[in-house]
DNA sequence: ATTCTAATGCGAATTCATTTTCAATAAGGA
DNA sequence: TCCTTATTGAAAATGAATTCGCATTAGAAT
């Protein structure tokens, strides 16, 4: 039967603490903070089982490592181009089945922004005139 | 000096000819029907040469290996949930960045619809008064 | 408190796409 | 045709992410 550990509490408190998709070593470095010996075996064991029992979702992005998060409804991912870090975005543009060529259905779709997130966008700089 | 060898040209050609991303695998079986003693390395390098001349562009999906096609404008893609095949959507939904959180700017973004190609949609079962 | 065994830490081992090494081959200019 | 050297094939080597083996530890049921 499963149990509760530490580390496993640990591991699924980063993620959920987090709000955005963690790569592994972000969560094992996150979840470190509260079980110090934590190794990145133990890591990728933890999520394997949060994923089985529905907790969290792999998230996998054109050429990255897949990150993990909280299970939850449809939505998409914006990448920060500066940081690389993921983000949800909850929105969606919808009914994109048109998009495909004639005669493919469309089940489902995958969208990510790329762009600067608020903490690596410069700042407006202030104004001449506003001095 | 870059020389014009028989892999190179057949290299080219397949992903000319597949008019859809390539996997490199995929490249080296349709080029070895050309030049049946092509190796995969071979075709590693080829790639990376027509990358670099700008002949071929790279396209990355969630949790896939790089694949390749013949460089071009802004697409999207479309894999099919059968084959695993990739074709190009010559469509595009638009104006995405209104969908990021407040505080982001958005450069860029890609899409990727999920379903079943042309070849592997089961065909309409005749209706039971067609009969 | 005792017991059973799931879970952990550590390092070694895998996996698998991609790259490199190296001797042999073949473009293509002279 | 001859020569230089870019290119190739085959196999070995990389590199990075993920998994595994195993002795030890620690949940939690009794």
């Amino acid at each position: 039967m499963e149990r509760n550990t530490r580390q496993r509490t640990a591991i699924r408190a980063a993620i959920e603490r987090a709000g955005r998709p963690l790569l592994p070593g972000e969560v094992l470095e996150a979840a470190q903070r509260e079980v110090p010996g934590l190794s990145l075996a133990t890591v990728y064991r933890g999520l394997k089982t949060l994923v089985d029992e529905g907790t969290i979702t792999p998230v996998s992005l054109p050429s990255e490592v897949t990150r993990y998060e909280v299970a939850g409804h449809h939505h998409h991912h914006f990448q920060c181009l500066s940081c690389q870090r993921v983000y949800d975005v909850h929105a969606c543009p919808g009914d994109l089945g048109r998009l495909a060529p004639a005669g493919f259905s469309v089940e489902s779709h995958d969208l990510t922004l790329y762009g600067r997130c608020g903490d690596c966008r410069p700042r407006q700089p202030p104004s001449r005139t506003a001095r």
